[in-house]
DNA sequence: GTACTTTTACTCGGATACCGTCTGTCCGAGTAATTATGG
DNA sequence: CCATAATTACTCGGACAGACGGTATCCGAGTAAAAGTAC
């Protein structure tokens, strides 16, 4: 039970894209170079971010991808929602009701409840970070020069 | 990302385990019968509980498993761990080091905190939950017969 | 110089292979209660 | 009747096969900007 890599490297790229200025676009080989990604399986991760809104695409020559929302709205449970999917952590498998000899249908199971009671929990607190409070937490970092050689790195890059 | 299936069954053979009265004990193979598992491999999951000293095995005829704490001092959370190891949710990969080309063995990752703090909240509703809560949830249920009917099982099955 | 075609650099989505983990199965070994055997 | 041996019913732990999901790769199709071409 391990959170998918997917998912980090996801934040990472929306991350990244938050500092593109407006109307510009990141190419998605780019994107998966700098983070160290296999380009051709990250392109299904920034798809899966399409889909659910997080960022748009722009095909052709010049394209790329760039953000959609703006980095106050698009929260770490957004982006693990986009990749991982809606499933819960738990899943009942009935086997109170094997037990018991009841109804598989039957609705009762003993750890649905707290299981629940758990993962919002933990929801709540991925919902709390957006990609601009950690933009924010990046800059009280202590890593000037890298982060001016990023930012340099990124506007080479940049497609208008 | 979801949690083993082998959680759910162990948390339910505790909760067998936590009928039966003092010196008595139940053969691996009626209850992983009861919980619908395989036998060969539940006993491995048995075996994992006996390793963190929730339960405890006899060997030889008249052998099996009874519990080794009190049902209040065996939490849902203990048997997560037992089963699924103490490895937590999210670990970094490492990415921003990537992205800004700083040694991997520098301690800057901008979401290991708030995965952490995430991660705490969650463990924290699967600790209050103890097998004495469940067995108390259990008997408010609306289904007395069947539980008499599981009772009657258990002593049935029961080895003193 | 304008209209049209070709090239180029991207995204998009399906098909498929790889690989680690969870699940499931088999086997031999150890253990202790029960039963059988021998005197 | 008692001591010893064999049987039985369990746990223990390693080795290994199968299934599944996350990861990774390849390919053809679509798209739009740029470059080339014709008149």
């Amino acid at each position: 039970m391990q959170m998918k890599t997917g998912v980090e490297q996801a934040v990472y790229a929306t991350f990244m894209l938050s500092f593109l200025p407006d109307k510009a676009v990141l190419p998605g080989e780019v994107i998966s170079q700098r983070i160290g990604a296999s380009p051709t399986y990250f392109q299904k991760l920034l798809r899966k971010l399409v889909s659910a809104d997080l960022i748009t695409s722009v095909a052709g020559v010049k394209g790329g991808f760039k953000l959609q929302r703006r980095p106050e709205q698009i929260s770490v449970y957004d982006i693990y929602i986009a990749i991982e999917g809606q499933q819960s952590l738990y899943t009942s498998n009935g086997i109170i009701q094997d037990m018991l000899h009841i109804s598989p249908t039957t609705q009762c199971c003993l750890l649905s409840d707290l299981m629940a009671e758990a993962e919002s929990a933990w929801i709540t607190v991925l919902k709390k970070e957006t990609i601009a409070s950690l933009v924010q937490k990046f800059h009280t970092a202590t890593y000037e020069q890298e982060i001016d050689s990023f930012h340099r790195w990124l506007e080479e890059k940049t497609v208008y």
